[in-house]
RNA sequence: GGCGGGUUGCCCGAGCGGCCAAUGGGAACGGACUGUAAAUCCGUCGGUUUAUACCUUCGAAGGUUCGAAUCCUUCACCCGCCA
């Protein structure tokens, strides 16, 4: 079950350790047998999205190494809030956060094994913060965090400028005393989490070891940014939700495809399992001949097929293909369009009758919000129907326009695809 | 509890009675160039049957005025200083 090479070795490779406690210390904990770990997860959204999905990934890497996981759900930290640079957040009701707690265990289960050796445990930190009491909680916790250094954390000592409330400020108590339970209960000895947890993670270890004079160890995953060091998490006007309801399968498969040369290298290694020999091959092909796009294909059908499933991946590439193969679409098959067009978004209108003019069709296919956007499309040269620029905002396209049997292509820009099926 | 400052479009941020659908920046979107890449340049960026028009927006609700994002009142929230 174990470990022929130290799982650190590979996870410093892929670049998911930005920051770790003892490095050394923690190299020789892995290499002990298997080593019992957790990752939190707070329920802020009905969905995880691609930040969290480095940590869902990273705790599939040390469990295949022989690691034993447990998935933390926020129940109660949700309820409170990480202070974040933006502002105080608003708080979500009790309800919400249950509901949203029990979409997120749904959301992480297939990612990690529940059987065998190494099974992995949810585990909800609700369940041990909801009856404590408040004067057990200032006594036996909060004795071991002084003020002063609270306030000297980052993020604390940002806020205290645009204002921070109490709750927000004790977060971190409620996250480092999830790690002293775990600890106490469960002898689990390494937390991780996103580099903006690094505070969250050191004050736990250290609350273990001020507690119970424990050592735990923890280690934060990079923050994943475009080149330029701004966030990702825009392609459809928002974050990249792994929820198929959030975030089309096509479209998230579309954001891998997407990305920046430059990142390929770093995403494939963060975000696939494949090999290091795989990836660094397909790095040697991306920069002799880039124009082919191998690292971003291989990227987005990995971390699709593992999100969505390989089923669903191979309608997408092959939708992919079809759309963007660049060839006349008159000489697609019917079923062939068909099929591409509903994975890329499909809607329909009436054939005959009051048949829709194009502007109107724009905005129904979703590819504009307003007719005023359709019409500024259309006078920005940015509109397309069946691989043809539309110029005539009165247009109203007819049987004569009808490819693959029943549909009309629409296209905005070079990327956002509709298909619209006449009926 | 007192006094002062604030709440503007996706975000930041000007505006402080008419010329304001509201300067500027960022994001986003379209075009050119490309490879469904980056960088660059150009353009767009509340809605409507595109209009020297109308409608809806400047925390909420009322009010003053021919006319309000701009003035007044009340309310909510935030910030600061003093108790």
């Amino acid at each position: 079950m174990s470990t022929h090479a130290n799982v650190l070795d590979d996870l410093e490779w892929r670049g998911l350790v930005a920051h770790s406690t003892d490095r050394d210390a923690l190299y020789e904990h892995l290499g002990q047998g298997s080593v019992r770990y957790y990752v939190g997860f707070d329920p802020t959204a009905p969905s995880l999205h691609m930040g969290n999905l480095v940590q869902i990934l990273t705790a599939r890497r040390l469990q295949e190494a022989g690691h034993t996981p447990y998935l933390l759900v926020g129940g109660a930290t949700g309820l409170i809030g990480d202070p974040r640079d933006s502002g105080e957040r608003t708080l979500n009701t009790l309800d919400t956060v249950k509901e949203w707690v029990d979409r997120l265990r749904a959301q992480l289960e297939p990612f990690l094994s529940f059987e065998g050796d190494n099974a992995a445990t949810m585990v909800n930190n609700y369940d041990w913060t909801a009856s404590l009491s408040t004067i057990d909680f200032l006594r036996d916790i909060g004795k071991h965090f002084p003020v002063n250094r609270m306030l000297a954390r980052d993020t604390v000592k940002r806020r205290l400028e645009s204002g921070i409330s109490y709750t927000e400020f004790s977060y971190v108590l409620l996250q480092s005393m999830d790690y002293l339970n775990l600890y106490r209960d469960h002898g689990i000895t390494l937390q991780f989490g996103g580099s903006d947890q690094w505070g969250n993670l050191t004050s736990g270890a250290e609350l273990v070891r001020r507690a119970d004079g424990g050592h735990a160890h923890a280690f934060a995953t990079p923050l994943i940014t475009k080149a330029d060091g701004t966030k990702y998490g825009k392609s459809e006007g928002g974050a990249l939700w792994l929820d198929p309801e959030m975030l089309s399968p096509y479209a998230f498969y579309q954001f891998w495809l997407n990305v920046e040369d430059a990142k390929v290298g770093e995403l494939l290694r963060v975000f696939t399992f494949l090999s290091r020999d795989e990836i660094e091959s397909l790095e040697a092909q991306s920069a002799e001949k880039p124009f082919l796009r191998l690292g971003q294909k291989a990227l987005a059908a990995h971390v699709t097929a593992l999100v969505h499933g390989e089923e669903e991946t191979r309608r997408i590439e092959d939708a992919s293909a079809a759309l963007f193969g660049g060839g006349d679409l008159s000489a697609l098959p019917g079923t062939t369009l068909a099929a591409a067009l509903r994975e890329a978004g499909a809607v329909t209108s009436p054939a005959a009758g009051e048949r829709a003019g194009i502007v109107d069709l724009f905005v129904l296919a979703g590819l504009a919000k307003s007719k005023g956007e359709a019409r500024r499309t259309i006078g920005e040269g940015g509109a397309y129907l069946n691989n043809e620029r539309v110029t005539d905002p009165e247009l109203v396209p007819g049987p004569g326009d009808v490819v693959g049997g029943s549909w009309l292509v629409l296209r905005r820009g070079k990327k956002n695809l509709a298909g619209v099926e006449l009926v």
